[in-house]
DNA sequence: CATGTTTGTAAGTATGACTTACAAAGCGGC
DNA sequence: GCCGCTTTGTAAGTCATACTTACAAACATG
């Protein structure tokens, strides 16, 4: 059961190989990966792909791998201000379909599960192909259990989504925090550092933390939720949450935007702005970076607003607060691809818990 | 190999119980678990302790449990200022003898090795029973090879301690940074949250994190290093790394005394000085607890100093800046037993490596 | 075409845990 | 005091998983 997971692994990160390359990368003898090939075949997970191109002396190998056009996943993305969004994908995380619900103000909860739910629905009834599971990536606080224990944006509070989902469409679902779904997908799919902390600007701002490539979901399942902790000694804009100060009252993408027309307006130079607010962020982070020992720190949100000044001016301030007699480097960056992070976290989500591939 | 830890883990925890018993605490059948006990008894780990005062109806069984009194550890805490100290345990964390070298000023980084390599042979002839192993807790930042990267109070750069003392004494060695041995200890012998963060403060201000029972060692080994991270948005005194403002400047013990003298001098109550000094603690730790969601921080040190007025000043500060909407909890408290934590940290580490106890 | 290399699988072995079965040792009710 | 019931600890056999050994098939090279 193990090592089958860690054949899946070994396949999904390398690509197609031979059951001797195989047995090779994994460290298991031949005979077993073989058999375990086989048992993956069987299974229809992984698929030959025929003989390989031949290089060298030897009989050539049989390429397997993954079914990755043959087996697909609904992906669900609850954070967006105007519509819940999903996707059908296969397991190169191409996009095969998409669909939209809008979202109806003053919806109530159960109102808003009843659209999830006819969304997923929908894209399951579009997907041609055997379906590995759902993945959601909603915001609020999610439990490992898959319940959205809070969500203020969508008015849920301990809602039992995973469970509410399998009994309706009867295939295997995953539940997480729309942070951590992006953490999971940077990490898997775009190559991140195994111990990583992805900051999401939005319309609020939360985070997701990765140690040795394993989420941190904290004591209350709240990990990453940083956007309601104060920058610095204190002072500063009042938030909605009563404090003052908090991070997301400084660069929440509605914030930034207030900003920047002012600075317009008034004919004051964009780039203060933003590099102000990039330097909050910095200093907020330093303390996380500097504990944990960070090296690499991803800021997913508009490109047009994080990259360049805000992005550099943040790096800037949390690189001087860091830096000292260990050798430390830290870098700060976009996504390495940032459309559609959180449906392509979703889809990682899924590859996670059914085929165990991380 | 791996049920056999899970066993010891289980009678270190629960202590002396039958074989029955510990079938059902690890969810073995009892065949397995009378096997693994056969076992460690072989390996003279684990003893019978005869059978159990008759309580229900049914044979009444043996109790067996770890040798706690026939095996012995040897640990040593380098964290001192004027002398390194070591000690001969046993495994419910007696101390059964000590032993200190003084540290002559300005030592080269040889006569330091040799003085430690002294002081462990000393002890190891000191022991009476067989022994598990070495446990060392050292300043600085130590390689998961137990190599010592740097420490510059020891002035120590790239010295291999663990193979060292590992070659010259022929017995297991573990090494490991002196605030990650404390927070080992608070953990398994203390009784802390899994999720836990460890302050230590003395002559320099260190920590350490656990996250799900598991140390965090970051990227280049120097997790938990927030001494030299500035509190808030800077300024402040200067500190020895150059920077303005950094956390050690604030509250490192001989700062607090500096401050509490000035104060003395002055007239102005102690009380403002320790309040101010929590305080700053308070708001470098607010973004670590918040990302992490940490509900279990302990500030290691000296009690007099820390216990009161400071540690209430820390948490107060804390938790003005957490509370949100999470239904977050975090209590900050000095550790649960603070005498010796770097020494006891120095048995839990043998036990971890050697009995995969943790 | 003989030789050496590499692949994939068949057959047997070793390990570790499980299920089933049973003797030993206690308690309680009669 | 004895019979039935409960619990403990172990013996014997089964099952799952990976390993070692051995071999036929397919290819490159000289």
């Amino acid at each position: 059961m193990h090592n089958l997971a860690l054949v899946q692994r070994e396949l999904f990160h390398a690509g197609p190989m031979s059951r001797a390359d195989l047995a090779r990368a994994t460290g298991l003898t031949r005979v077993t990966a073989s058999g375990l090939v086989g048992e993956l075949i069987a299974r229809e997970v992984v698929v030959e792909q025929g003989p390989r191109a031949r290089s060298g002396p030897g009989k050539p190998g049989v390429l397997v791998d993954l079914d990755r056009e043959g087996l697909q996943v609904i992906s669900l993305d609850l954070s967006g201000a105007e519509a819940y969004r999903g996707a059908v994908m296969d397991l190169t995380g191409t996009i095969l379909a998409r669909l939209e619900e809008p979202r109806r103000g003053r919806e109530t909860s159960d109102q808003a599960q009843a659209t999830v739910l006819a969304l997923a629905r929908n894209l399951l009834a579009l997907a041609d192909r055997r379906v590995l599971g759902v993945g959601v990536g909603t915001p609020g606080v999610v439990s490992d259990q898959g319940v959205v224990l809070t969500a203020p944006n969508i008015g849920w509070d301990g809602v039992p989504l995973r469970d509410l989902l399998h009994r309706e469409l009867s295939v295997p679902v995953v539940v997480r925090n729309d942070a951590n779904a992006a953490a999971l997908a940077e990490q898997t799919l775009g190559g991140g550092d195994p111990d990583m902390f992805l900051v999401r600007v939005g319309r609020g701002v939360g985070g997701a933390l990765m140690i040795r490539g394993e989420l941190v979901v904290g004591r209350y399942n709240a990990a990453g939720e940083i956007g309601h902790v104060p920058v610095g000694e204190g002072g500063g804009p009042e938030c909605v949450c009563g404090k003052r100060g908090c991070l997301e009252s400084w660069i929440s993408v509605p914030r930034l935007g207030e900003l920047v027309q002012e600075a317009e307006r008034a004919g004051r130079p964009i780039e203060d702005v933003l590099s102000g607010a990039g330097t909050k962020l910095g200093i907020l982070l330093a303390p996380i970076v500097g504990a944990l020992n960070l090296s690499d720190v991803v800021v997913a949100g508009p490109r047009s607003l994080l990259e360049g000044t805000f992005l550099d001016a943040a790096q800037e301030a949390l690189r001087s607060r860091i830096l000292g007699r260990f050798h430390t480097q830290v870098r700060m960056r976009l996504p390495a691809d940032s459309d559609d992070i959180v449906l392509r976290g979703g889809l990682v989500m899924v590859l996670e818990s059914e085929l165990g591939v991380s």
